[in-house]
DNA sequence: TTGACAGGCTAACAACCATTAGCTATACTG
DNA sequence: CAGTATAGCTAATGGTTGTTAGCCTGTCAA
């Protein structure tokens, strides 16, 4: 890993756990390891660290919600989407990454109107859309009763994303979240989908 | 107003705007019409302020979910229920003192665990009380099929939520979110009401 | 070999920030 | 009236922070 990628690495750990604000400049050269007047020879200033991650942030949203390729084979009972949905939302709310950036998103989205608009994206839109698209499959599919997809998947999802941001602020109820969120989803099934 | 009132309300504005780390004691001062030395003649530091902040939240919060006559009548149709939760939901969203707890907490909650706690009260558990004993209420009279209601409560709030959320980050989005909550509420009501 | 560049370092600075000390005037209280 | 508490002020302080200037070293191309 390069020093310029160690310092996004750095800045992300640190944005999320104490905020821009909170995060001082010589913090992130600690743990990368270099002096922080060093730190300039990457980056023009602390601003643009900023930037740069939520650039990034941009990008993976793009990878994981942009093509039409991530959604992988439509499942073919109740019992298969719930199994599929539980592990993507499990792999969301505990990878490490994604984590840190959803609590750098929510920290820091009053800052300025771009990080409102990824916030927006990331943690409302891409979900949604994704969703939707595998809903709309499971109704052409006549598994799911029809329905709007777009409604159907803000239903589905809506409850699932205040369960992980309550485990990013309390981890110790992860455990918890996640047994809410499987409640949620067998309610889910056993509202739209057809068979019993 | 006292000057100890005036503080707490010039903080409230500047932390839910600019987040803690982001305002200066000096900034609120000038708000207030003193200067910042002045202040500790009120509070110890800039800390107190905070936690003053979070009481008051937490006030608030008792107010407003933990009595049981802050329900009113349980509505008898979903025309009503609609209208009324609307009204109250238009109300939670605009309330410009309500609105910058919201922002607070929501930027703060990372900060210490009693934050964290408040915040999850906040957002979650007290609004999912509140309507899970306003679907109860119509459960009991046969105006909503008979189900979960805490798990209603969730199904009912957790899209408006979301929806609160992104138009206190985009607030001239505000008038789109409000729609978009109306028709979850409608859609909410023809799936687990019992008249058509 | 020479020259340029990348990437580290130290020293330093100017700004800001939270907080304290100490003075003063006003307003209650006995 | 005397005394005391309240609440403002100015001045100052010690610490932190983001950033710049300038130096040094190793690498690599010409």
């Amino acid at each position: 890993m390069s020093t310029k990628e160690k310092i996004l690495d750095a800045a992300l750990t640190l944005f999320a756990e104490n905020g821009y604000d909170g995060t001082s400049v010589e913090q992130i050269a600690n743990i990368v390891g270099i002096k922080a007047p060093s730190l300039y020879k990457h980056y023009k200033g602390k601003e643009d660290i900023l930037n740069a991650l939520i650039d990034s942030a941009e990008a993976r949203y793009e990878e994981m919600f942009g093509s039409e390729n991530n959604i992988g084979k439509v499942p073919q009972s109740w019992e298969e989407f719930i199994k599929v949905t539980m592990e993507r939302i499990s792999f969301t709310m505990r990878d490490p990454i994604i984590r840190k950036i959803r609590m750098l998103l929510v920290q820091e989205q009053f800052r300025n109107e771009r990080i409102s608009e990824v916030t927006t994206r990331h943690q409302l839109d891409g979900i949604q859309r994704m969703f939707a698209k595998i809903i709309k499959g499971m109704m052409d599919e006549g598994i799911v009763k029809n329905d709007d997809p777009e409604l159907l998947a803000v239903e589905l999802i809506a409850p699932a994303v205040l369960q992980i941001a309550r485990s990013d602020r309390q981890p110790r109820y992860e455990e918890e979240c996640m047994e809410y969120i499987e409640k949620h989803l067998r309610h889910f099934c056993k509202v739209y989908m057809k068979e019993d």
